[in-house]
DNA sequence: CTTGTGTCTGTTTTT
DNA sequence: CAGACACAAG
């Protein structure tokens, strides 16, 4: 027990040891948040408040599910296998799985990504003859999930002009064709839950008095639904209601784009009558000018619960800032800054590049490629997201579920059997006309078209009687070969990589069946097994016996159900090689919660970071402040920013300004890094003063690069007029006496300026 | 029905 | 610069 708290702050302390009600802490980046809740955790254990079984730990990505579940068995000798710990979607699946009935479920519902999301509702369109221009896919997929995410059914949704009713139309008849087809979207898993739960008295109160402690990790990014659900789970309100420990940062919350409502907690703090509110202010992770540029730039947001950090660490070094001229010589300047640091010993894992959107990785990666450097991208195109993946992916849900129709379609002609559109469109009206799946509506479908169907559902059948036995990973090697997948992409040119990740896909399904406990040699279709262990059994209202959710996985969904689940919810966060001392590339939001020793923060410019949309958006330019918030806080020694005069986008070079984020620095923190020689050419000034010291190592030869003899205006240069302020020429047009010049001038939009008449000064 | 070519468009962040 | 989609030729 003192191990367990001797190493905690007095305010981690207090958190830690909080009486049992609901509290809210209030956690800055690198506080220790993650500690204080596995600590939280163990010492309920430990000090006999409740058992194991009792506790309900959420988060919101898997990496931090599992972080947790690693902590806590490296403090606890406790099988942590049948605790709940996990990410909302991640449980809610589960409590789905083990009460399909009562959830109105198939046994084998199968869960959208938001790219199957969007197809569905495109296949719903089309089917409805509905025009995609003036109802564009993508729009109905954001009413619909944030409907969801609001907890509301399309009957519960006001519209208020015919517009938005026939969108509200649309929602109900999507929540049908997926209720058909047996399908569920990310929303869907939380409002389904929710609405089990709120429905199904016994199943509620059984919930409700096992859970004694419920432990939210970023609650900031909890949407409506989740809100609500959690209140729910609690038993909220309630004479004998949980407690419920949430764990938030306001100044970290940047999912609002999905939902998530920072609101929740001061609605927290209210309705469930928070006593204790605990700040932990004290950061262990970044040296002082790191953390002060990060306090005195969120201090310009203005919706804050107010909490500063402060650091033991002392100063430390500066913020390092860079100007370039292109994306390419940005990059080429981080790899020399990287090779240096690898020089000096530091490891490549500690190091990180940030960006805000996932495009700008690539030429980083071409970069680092060139040079030879081991990296690894998280995010981007994932795994299960692959085409050719998503395509043996298929073939398994269709076996597993055959009303699936997304599936159906995505390889009923692929690799291609001679199935066309005429012969797709006799069978969706067939279907149609029976109300029925697209599978069960071939032998409806006659003539050749007909029996070209009848193939494919000889296939698939085949497949399945084929593999009844098999386990997982055996059973996927059967239907890559089945499905001709294989061969198909073995007569494609770029096939080989493809192939390849179909190999891996074999390695994923070996590794997900020890990994979950499954026996290797369990049949892959093996349902749930109704073995009762003590306690996890409930009787519902109409008298049957039902395991609780947390029995064990296979008494809840067989091995395939499981993995495609896994398939769906994971992703597969990456395939890179793990051990591997690789340099870190990713997002900025999947940077959060993660920290290294070194970070750049990369492609720092108006309309990238912050966003050109978020502009547009309420609270859009808090939101992308707090990202950078983030971004800033990942770093522990060195922190690095750049930015580029110009960048290839959409197939073309743009212009832009450096990210406003820098005039919200502390000039005290931040050192400029741009090579002297540039300047005196006019290509690298900066408004702000002269660089703060000669170039440093390395940077001499980049300099000479870009040093060329000054000629007057150019493309790309900055400059300061009287009224409109800072600005980029983007283009120049006429010649001799009078030229003009096409001015970006930020919020004052695109100016065309004669450059012989307006006083323009040089930057 | 398939395949290739062309045009168009739409671009943030993620479970 | 992609990926999605439409259309024409094989």
């Amino acid at each position: 027990m003192q191990n367990l708290l001797h190493n905690l702050n007095e305010e981690q302390l207090a958190a830690v040891t909080l009486p049992a009600q609901s509290a809210l802490i209030l956690a800055g980046a690198g506080s220790g948040k993650t500690r204080v809740l596995t600590t939280r955790i163990a010492w309920l254990i430990q000090t006999g408040q409740v058992s194991p079984a009792g506790i309900l730990a959420v988060t919101f990505t898997n990496k931090a599910a599992k972080e947790m579940l690693a902590r806590l068995s490296a403090m606890m000798p406790i099988n942590t296998r049948g605790m709940w710990i996990g990410t909302f979607h991640g449980l809610c699946n589960r409590l789905l799985r083990a009460h399909h009935r009562d959830a109105g479920l198939p046994q084998t519902f199968q869960i959208l990504d938001s790219q199957d999301q969007l197809s569905a509702i495109k296949r719903l369109l089309k089917q409805m003859n509905v025009d995609d221009e003036k109802y564009p896919p993508r729009n109905l997929m954001y009413f619909i999930n944030s409907a969801k995410d609001q907890g509301l059914r399309a009957k519960d949704v006001e519209a208020h002009d015919d517009y938005n009713r026939k969108f509200v139309e649309l929602y109900e008849l999507y929540d049908h064709q997926c209720q058909r087809e047996g399908v569920v979207d990310f929303a869907e898993l939380l409002l389904r839950s929710y609405e089990l739960l709120s429905r199904n008295q016994p199943l509620r109160e059984h919930y409700q008095q096992r859970f004694k402690h419920i432990l939210v990790d970023e609650f900031q990014d909890t949407n409506d639904l989740q809100y609500k659900w959690l209140k729910l789970m609690s038993g909220q309100g309630q004479i004998n209601a949980g407690a419920v420990f949430a764990v938030g940062d306001d100044d970290q919350s940047i999912y609002a784009f999905r939902g998530a409502n920072v609101g929740n907690m001061q609605a927290f703090e209210h309705e469930f009558r928070v006593q204790n509110m605990i700040k932990l202010e004290q950061n262990y992770r970044s040296h002082g000018h790191i953390l002060d540029a990060a306090n005195i730039l969120i201090a310009n947001n203005s919706k804050r619960l107010g909490k500063n950090l402060r650091t033991d660490a002392g100063h430390g070094e500066q913020v390092r800032v860079f100007e370039a001229s292109s994306d390419l010589q940005e990059a080429q300047w981080i790899i020399e800054q990287v090779k240096n640091l690898i020089a000096e010993g530091w490891s490549r894992s500690e190091i990180a590049l940030l960006y805000r959107s996932n495009a700008q990785s690539r030429v980083l990666e071409h970069a680092l490629f060139s040079s030879a450097i081991p990296y690894r991208v998280y995010g981007g195109q994932r795994f299960f997201e692959r085409a050719e993946i998503k395509h043996a992916i298929a073939y398994l849900q269709l076996m597993d579920n055959l009303h699936n129709d997304s599936a159906f379609l995505r390889v009923v002609n692929f690799p291609t059997r001679g199935i066309g559109a005429k012969a797709l469109e006799q069978l969706q009206d067939a279907a149609r006309q029976q109300g029925c799946s697209l599978y069960a509506a071939v032998p409806y479908v006659a003539g050749k078209a007909g029996s070209s169907l009848n193939a494919f559902i000889k296939l698939i059948e085949g497949a399945r009687f084929e593999t009844q036995h098999l386990p997982l990973q055996e059973m996927v090697k059967v239907v890559l070969d089945a499905s001709s997948l294989i061969t198909h992409y073995q007569s494609e040119k770029e096939g080989a990589d493809r192939i390849e990740n179909l190999e891996q896909l074999v390695s994923a399904a070996t590794l997900f069946v020890s990994e979950e406990g499954y026996g290797l040699d369990t049949p892959a279709f093996l349902g749930p097994q109704a073995q009762a262990v003590a306690g996890t059994s409930i009787t519902t209202a109409d008298g049957v016996e039902i395991m609780d959710a947390d029995a064990p996985l296979a008494a809840v969904m067989s091995p395939l159900s499981a993995f495609l689940s896994h398939a769906s919810l994971e992703a597969g966060d990456n395939q890179a090689q793990v051990g591997q001392d690789a340099l870190q590339l990713m997002t900025v939001h999947s940077a959060k919660g993660l920290e290294f020793d070194a970070v750049f923060i990369t492609g720092l410019e108006e309309g990238l970071f912050p966003h050109e949309n978020s502009a547009k958006e309420e609270g859009g330019v808090e939101e992308e402040r707090r990202l950078m918030y983030v971004a800033i806080t990942r770093a522990r020694k060195r922190l690095y920013m750049s930015f580029s005069q110009t960048r290839m986008l959409h197939g073309q070079t743009r212009y832009n300004l450096r990210s406003r984020f820098f005039d919200e620095l502390p000039d005290e923190a931040i050192k400029w890094l741009s090579p002297k020689i540039a300047q005196q050419a006019g290509w690298f000034a900066h408004p702000k003063a002269a660089w703060d010291e000669a170039p440093e190592s390395g940077n001499n030869k980049i300099a000479q690069n870009f040093s060329r003899p000054d000629s007057g205006w150019r493309i790309g240069q900055n400059v300061a007029h009287a009224k409109f302020g800072e600005g980029v020429i983007v283009n120049i047009e006429g010649g001799g006496g009078s030229t003009r010049a096409h001015i970006n001038f930020g919020k004052f939009g695109m100016k065309l300026l004669d450059l012989s008449v307006a006083k323009l000064e040089k930057l």
